[in-house]
DNA sequence: AAAAACCTTGACTGGTTGGTCAGGTCTGTT
DNA sequence: AACAGACCTGACCAACCAGTCAAGGTTTTT
């Protein structure tokens, strides 16, 4: 049974968490930082968590189910273009919504991915693969422009993705004014020319 | 005067910090992990390099120079497309050359660029806005679809970059062949539509 | 109200980290 | 060969790190 103060500071640790990973990375942040950013002391933060790693792993596994489901929502039976602009703005919302879990999926990949390994090279492939194979399929039925279909996936990760992780370099180049201005627009334009068959 | 030995070793250390900086940050490199990969030990790692920070400012100094050049190499005087398009091909030659310098950006970028905030509010910036504006203009003058400039320059940066940051992330899904392979005829086209006036 | 269960922390530990230093080895020059 | 200067390292240090624990405080249940 959790009780309402469980509840209460699980969430506080999390959250501090994924603050200080996501910017730190893994070897990079320490207890003492979650702590001080969560309001706890670090004995406190160990009563409630194993270790540093235990509070990591909740962290990449919650990440990795909201990671999948965009891709998944896809539809077979729909309009290929209005799927593939539908994926693309539900990226780049999470990207607006969820920068932080952006930035910690990108920190784990850029140091070689050593704790995601199993969940890219099954899950994600699989899912990737499968919906390659549609996009392959809308293709060749002319609905859709004879695009490589995973460099069009990895297109929409890249688009999305980097104003969430490059946030710091954007909000410099553009002077406090939101990083996110004009990028929807801009990214539909972008698809629709690139999708038109 | 710097002996032949000093060229060897500084070298070898710099390669060696390129390498782990690249990977794990700047918080998370440890100066014994540098050492063990360039063959030498910790304090003669010391003897090169007055401190682990110092290694970093250099690699830092290094990449700043060869990250501003290709967006300056766009000729005002040239063929809008093709310069855009010769920016986004130089950009991408970087991704294969040099990921791990684009890996040690992105590093830095992500946790927040506290040590790149002057380089990117000053420089970087002052060339961005110049060559958004000169685009503006070649779009103005019907040369060049009418696009957000900005937006522009991101998507060339992500979509280039992405290949080296999320190189692990790519190998996996695309199991051991080339990441980059059929990228370019990609990006080509992508562009290519989308300028298109 | 008092027991039981839960929550919090100061003080500590063993291991790691960036950095120092005295003294030794190697290299090029005469 | 012998000297000067450059190069290298084992042993060490203080600060920091993840994690432990005994003791005391708070909340909930009875």
């Amino acid at each position: 049974m959790t009780t309402r103060i469980q509840k209460r500071n699980r969430k506080r640790i999390l959250d501090a968490a994924l603050e200080v990973f996501a910017a730190q990375g893994f070897r990079g942040a320490t207890l003492d930082q979650i702590a001080a950013e969560a309001g706890l002391s670090k004995p406190n933060l160990l009563y409630y968590f194993d270790s540093k790693e235990a509070i990591h792993r909740l962290l990449m596994e919650d990440l990795l189910a909201s990671w999948l489901e965009p891709l998944r929502a896809i539809e077979p039976a729909g309009d290929p273009r209005a799927e593939i602009m539908g994926y693309m703005r539900r990226k780049l919302q999470m990207s607006r919504e969820f920068p932080r879990e952006s930035r910690l999926f990108a920190n784990e990949i850029l140091q070689g991915a050593p704790r995601l390994e199993d969940f890219i090279a099954r899950d994600l492939k699989a899912l990737v693969d499968d919906r390659a194979a549609l996009i392959a399929r809308w293709s060749a039925e002319g609905r859709l422009a004879a695009v490589d279909p995973y460099h069009l996936i990895f297109s929409i990760w890249a688009l999305t993705q980097h104003y969430a992780d490059f946030d710091a370099q954007i909000r410099l180049i553009r002077e406090g004014s939101d990083p996110l201005e004009g990028a929807e627009p801009f990214l539909e334009r972008l698809f629709e020319r690139l999708l038109a068959p």
